[in-house]
DNA sequence: GTGAAAGCGCTAACAG
DNA sequence: CTGTTAGCGCTTTCAC
């Protein structure tokens, strides 16, 4: 397969100009006399011309390229996010590098290093590592040893690491949660799935007792069911187990997620409790799950397009010598659909 | 930032032997003595060492990167689709750039030209324009010039286009679906959903309507719903408009694909209509979206990972100067779940 | 088996 | 304002 082989020698031939002059109009750094200006330019688009960003790279030490490292794009949140990013990148001329790592710590690291050997300007890790209470040691150094190299940013947190921070604001997302169902009458409340070594999961929980607490609702443990982990299939089988365990059903759950909440949806459904009748229903992430599940649920969303932004530019900002607040925060806001009823005046 | 400046040079010195040789050792292409070999990979496990693939792919013309074009990632049917495409890239040392185009024209092409220009060695491109049941000759032109620097696989067609096809097995999906239905006693089957316009959606209804004849089954117009797309709300605004008009609802309802399918399940509760008792539903494309739905939909699926690894085996296949087959297709097979019943003896 | 040297396409001094 | 020149880090002849 040919290569095509127009460069700026090509393009300088025929425009009868040195390289250096077809290079001055192509990064717009110096000034070039508008009539050579015209002609080279006339060149560049009769070929459709755009200089090899790898030979540009090879001078620059730049290559264009901001890599993220992402659990799986399959799950919607992720998705979402990364379009969110690779807008913001394209606004700023960068492309986006995707790896999933499937939450393989093997493969992370494979492929990891397989775009750092591409030469990524940036990385954005998502999720899984940076996302863990407590912080793995080895891990925490590897990912120090990379952000010397280049702008690391994260979404999660990674002990004394050099990395910046862009995070959800869980706690307001959970309080916001928690004053909205106590507001409509709600005090038997439940939360549902998750692994409490997961930063935002801690936060939530801790939070949830602390709100119980605030407004006189005793805890009960019954309630704080953890299923180790955020799949659909951990909210069905972590409803079921309290529908079986407990004597009296809370008015209301929480899901830790829109996929734990569908898993939640089915085992009341089989159960033949309704929602929004029976049990009110909330979660979190609003992703396209919220919107399609039957009852439409009530999520906290985020602002993604902040987000994605904030991930972007800190990294830029960064590679360009600035020095951005280590921690960022993204707001939240509750969107309320069907799976929450009042229990107030007997609505 | 500082960029690490580890590079064959510093390795080669600290090796005492010269660049060439720490170049051999790394691209494993000719011979060196075990001596020098052990002291120059000691170095590179040392630094992490790995070459510089810019500079590499300067001297190579090579930047070991595929682009994918793809419409949407945060449509599961994508989604899943790019992770068996970064898979298998990744299984032969490829790295996947993914770019979204949203169904934006003009954002398709500046992607586009963005990723030439990161010299990309192949191009995948799924959905939108090449998707399309009459090609766009300016496109076609244009897709025809990048496949004389590259090799260009798309997921449709293109008519008059040097690219090379894989595709789904649209009309044996179409067909099993029929006969599945029919077999389980259906006969009133309406279809949901799509544009006339798009190749698969073309090729499905033509063997509809053949398979209902083969059937002995009169053709309804009513029973054949154009929606102009493929999203959730068609699916709503599609069912309810069926309703509102037909006098005989169908028996069992065929949805474009799962998404649209979801809608349809939205528009039959809001009906109090039942599913599958009062009506049977079947989707393609089998998405995550078909698991999490209630009740589960019955749904076409297709080999993910074959059709993953097609397309890029397909692209690599072709750079290597090799002459895979220009039209490869995609096995389907039907996954059934709880939303369709069969009209049977009275089961 | 191994080193020296040229060159991939571009940018960035440096002269003029 | 513009041409010449020297690399960026790597691979690849070509001698030895």
């Amino acid at each position: 397969m040919e290569r095509d082989k127009v460069s700026i020698y090509r393009i300088a031939e025929e425009a009868g100009v040195s390289p250096a002059t077809v290079s001055r109009v192509l990064t717009q750094k110096a000034n070039v006399s508008d009539e050579k200006k015209k002609k080279v330019e006339k060149l560049i688009s009769k070929y459709h011309f755009s200089p090899n960003a790898m030979a540009r790279g090879l001078t620059s030490s730049r290559s264009g390229i901001i890599g993220v490292l992402i659990p799986d794009i399959r799950n919607p949140f992720y998705a979402g996010l990364a379009v969110e990013c690779e807008q913001a990148a394209h606004d700023r001329d960068y492309s986006l590098m995707l790896s999933n790592y499937m939450n393989d710590m093997e493969l992370e690291e494979q492929r990891l290093y397989k775009m750092i050997s591409q030469q990524i300007d940036a990385l954005i890790i998502m999720g899984g590592r940076v996302d863990e209470l407590i912080t793995d040691e080895v891990y925490a150094e590897r990912i120090n040893h990379i952000s010397k190299l280049m702008p690391v940013v994260i979404t999660g947190k990674l002990d004394g690491s050099d990395c910046y921070q862009v995070n959800l604001d869980n706690s307001e997302a959970i309080d916001r949660i928690m004053e909205y169902l106590i507001s409509n009458g709600h005090h038997d409340i439940c939360m549902i799935g998750g692994r409490k070594e997961v930063d935002s999961t801690y936060t939530k929980r801790t939070r949830y007792r602390s709100m119980l607490h605030r407004h006189g609702i005793e805890f009960c443990p019954d309630y704080l069911v953890e299923t180790g982990d955020y799949s659909m299939e951990s909210g069905y089988r972590g409803m079921n187990s309290l529908i079986e365990s407990t004597r009296k059903l809370p008015s209301a759950v929480i899901a830790i997620n829109d996929l734990t909440a569908l898993g939640i949806i089915q085992s009341l459904r089989e159960h033949s409790i309704g929602i929004p009748e029976d049990i009110s229903l909330v979660s979190f992430d609003n992703t396209i799950l919220a919107e399609t599940s039957v009852p439409r649920l009530t999520s906290m969303d985020y602002n993604y397009d902040q987000y994605g932004k904030t991930l972007i530019d800190t990294a830029l900002a960064v590679l360009e010598g600035g020095k951005p607040q280590k921690i960022q925060i993204i707001p939240t806001e509750l969107i309320i659909r069907d799976s929450c009823r009042s229990l107030n005046k007997g609505i």
